[in-house]
DNA sequence: AACGAGATCGGAATAATTCCAATCTAGGAG
DNA sequence: CTCCTAGATTGGAATTATTCCGATCTCGTT
């Protein structure tokens, strides 16, 4: 998704564009790949040196209820933001060791489905799943 | 599995059999649900109240190596840790507002299969699945 | 250009987890 | 059974991540 599409849905939803949301979309849209609240705010810092971590927060879960970004949990208790590319949602191969991951290109769909049937009053919204174990390096030492 | 049989298992490992490990064990056993470190924390402390969170942390993570207990990370960061029922390990349906969960019979076994095969230099060890959304009580109010 | 709902800031508060030095103990060796 | 030591525990402090809050500011409508 563009900035300018980002942009549009925000404004659709009534959602104020502010100077530093604008900047955490940038951050968010530049590479594909999933960000800490922390790195996010160092990056938004170089151009607005007096966001705050409480800005940060706020506009990431605020994206995350219109769905224009998803949460990460991962083992280790460690929370990872990352632009929703919705028709491209993925999961990921983490490893133990190094921490590092790696997209997948597949998901659970048919699992999903049958989840969705069998328990009818549950609204699903998200779902993860993640692989854990050792990568190929990690693994040799 | 029996506390027997979990305890000859650490045995086997070479791993110390203290007052504190057994009473953490006896929690996870005791009911088949997850819990967070604190929860344990309280109810082993009926038992021997000088217990400390670090002895919680260092002995979940330790059976955790060993592959006796489950580390769940849900939305929003709260980490949970359950006793691996290996036979019977299984995901959840977690409502995003209640913050209550619902055990799934099933697995994407499928889908780790398949990521096993196009992915042999990585040493798959575990995963996660967990399924966000509302539940009906949620949904209606 | 003025207004007001909602956003931001900075710093303090809270919560979760880890660290550490001193002390203790499980379980193997004798 | 006792001794011994590697490893475990404790209590409290340190660290890290996240949230809260009062004062101030600003986007976007009028």
């Amino acid at each position: 998704m563009t900035l300018n599409e980002t942009l549009s849905r925000l404004k659709e939803q009534g959602v104020k564009i502010t100077p530093q949301r604008l900047e955490i979309l940038k951050v968010l849209l530049g590479e594909e790949r999933y960000y800490s609240a922390e790195e996010i705010l160092k990056k938004v810092q170089k151009h607005y040196p007096a966001v705050s971590f409480d800005t940060v927060y706020r506009t990431l879960y605020l994206f995350k209820k219109i769905g224009l970004v998803l949460e990460l949990n991962f083992q280790g208790g460690y929370r990872r933001f990352e632009f929703n590319h919705e028709d491209k949602h993925h999961h990921h191969l983490v490893c133990l060791k190094c921490g590092k991951s790696k997209k997948l290109s597949f998901c659970p769909t048919d699992c999903l489905a049958r989840i969705k049937e069998e328990h009818p009053e549950f609204a699903v919204t998200s779902h993860s799943f993640e692989i854990y174990g050792y990568c190929r390096g990690c693994r040799e030492s």
